[in-house]
RNA sequence: GGGAGAGUGUCCCGAGUGGCAAAGGGGGCGGACUGUAAAUCCGCUGGCUAAGCCUUCGUAGGUUCGAGUCCUACCUCUCCCA
């Protein structure tokens, strides 16, 4: 494959697709050929996790500290008090400072298993920017920062005139929150000498502000790099599932369900998302991707468990797979299917049906129970019901010493006495 | 400060005449067809101890046999004037 950079760092996310846009590519790539360069991503505090849409900057990060360079991980204690309001139509709920720092603790698990954290010249460092936002004066930080922006510039911004043409109210709070992921750029290059900031293709306006802020402040040539938003072939975003969005911490959405949301990649997508999502060699991505029909199943698995070991460790990456396998292949019952107890005098008493599917959580109503009953989509054990008064008892028991239940072909779970 | 308008099913958008559990989309879920895919077609999409009952149209009152719909006050937002 012919090169189009001379550094390797642009080469590789130019071949797997990650660019959107580069502020000054020629620049860029000079340098990165040149020196160890250190790049960041912010990341927003407003939730307990990264979703998927998040993976993809990570693994920009990743790819960054591969090629040689430095990755910086930002947590936005400090913006997320403010709230972006890219891409937002209403104003963001204000979040408590405590919320937020526990938010931060609970993110920051994630990136530890894909980035290698340390003091080397390439070990990836994680702030906060709460720790020099929350310090600032108002007055002085008007005069020093406030006066580099151009607030008729900053009306042109497709974020605020998004709001401006649906006549939908943004607040002053809001309003300053490019002016601080700006100042953030200049005080991370100074602090840890970063010269390149990336993020999703929304970001594109609030990254080139600090591009702008340290020229006009006389400070050094800076870059923005940016990636294209994530979307399926369908048209639909990405990062949405049954069960809501998709989360990176397993204890908002299991390990088995992030893998079983590769495993149902459309078949359009499974190259993008190889080259995207696992570091598989760009040469065995292009066999995957070209299976035909029924074949490239086996390439949707390969994804699933590949990016599942980068999330979640390669241990739960195969068990999933493994358990997706006896369920769907084999058709068995697989122990580590989700599993919720109940006391074996009241399954003995006989547990209503409907009953059940809300205990195990595959419904979220009596109602919605029956209607799933109604439309045929419900079976014990694999064996159709289709009685809504059905009354499991321990007859129904299997031989495993749990009974299964399901909604529609890929919905399972157990019901287990103690 | 003055004037004009808006807020609808806790996913989103959006009709709505005093009889409304409330049109229609999107999304989601389920079924059929498949390959745990896409496309297509069909059904469902407030809760319950269910031929009934309860809770929903910004909030709180009021008129009425009956209010999403009419009246009053308040809250939030938008626009115009100052």
């Amino acid at each position: 494959m012919a090169a189009k950079y001379k550094s390797d760092f642009l080469n590789v996310l130019d071949q797997r697709g990650f660019i959107h846009q580069i502020s000054d590519p020629e620049g860029l790539d000079a340098l990165a050929a040149k020196e160890t360069i250190t790049g960041y991503v912010g990341y927003d505090a407003t939730a307990t996790s990264i979703h998927i849409g998040n993976l993809i900057t990570v693994t920009l990060l990743y790819w960054l500290q591969e090629t040689g360079h430095r990755p910086i991980s930002l947590m936005g204690g400090g913006t997320s008090m403010v709230g972006d309001p890219t891409g937002r139509e209403a104003e963001r709920q204000v979040l408590t400072v405590e919320k937020i720092n526990s938010n931060i603790e609970s993110i920051k698990k994630v990136y530890s298993r894909i980035l290698r954290y340390g003091d080397g010249p390439t070990d990836a460092v994680m702030v906060n920017n709460a720790d020099w936002l929350l310090k600032l004066n108002y007055v002085e930080f008007l005069r020093e920062i406030g006066r580099y922006f151009s607030v008729n510039r900053m009306l042109s911004f497709d974020s605020v005139k998004m709001r401006l043409e649906r006549e939908q109210s943004l607040t002053f709070l809001e309003f300053n929150y490019m002016i601080m992921q700006g100042y953030d750029f200049t005080v991370l290059n100074k602090q840890y000498g970063a010269v390149l900031q990336m993020g999703g293709s929304d970001q594109w306006g609030n990254i080139i502000n600090g591009v702008e802020l340290s020229h006009k402040m006389g400070g050094p040539q800076l870059y923005a790099l940016t990636t294209p938003l994530l979307t399926k072939s369908s048209g639909e975003k990405m990062g949405k599932s049954a069960s809501g969005a998709v989360w990176l911490n397993g204890d908002l959405f299991s390990p088995y369900d992030f893998w079983q949301y590769f495993r149902n990649t459309e078949d359009a997508d499974v190259g993008k998302w190889l080259k995207i999502f696992t570091r598989l060699p760009l040469e065995e991505i292009a066999k995957l991707e070209a299976l035909g029909g029924s074949e490239l199943n086996e390439a949707k698995k390969i994804l699933a468990t590949e990016v599942t070991a980068i999330v979640h460790g390669r241990d739960a990456a195969e068990k999933s797979a493994a358990t997706a396998a006896a369920t769907f292949e084999v058709g068995a019952i697989d122990l580590s299917l989700p599993t919720t107890e109940v006391s074996r005098g009241d399954l003995a008493a006989g547990l209503g049906l409907l009953n059940a599917l809300v205990t195990v959580g595959l419904a979220g109503s009596n109602g919605e129970a029956r209607r799933h009953v109604q439309s045929g989509a419900v079976r014990v054990n694999d064996e159709a019901v289709t009685d809504e008064r059905t009354s499991l008892g321990t007859s129904a028991l299997l031989p495993e010493g749990v009974i299964k239940l399901s909604v529609g072909k890929k919905k399972h779970a157990l019901l287990k006495p103690v």
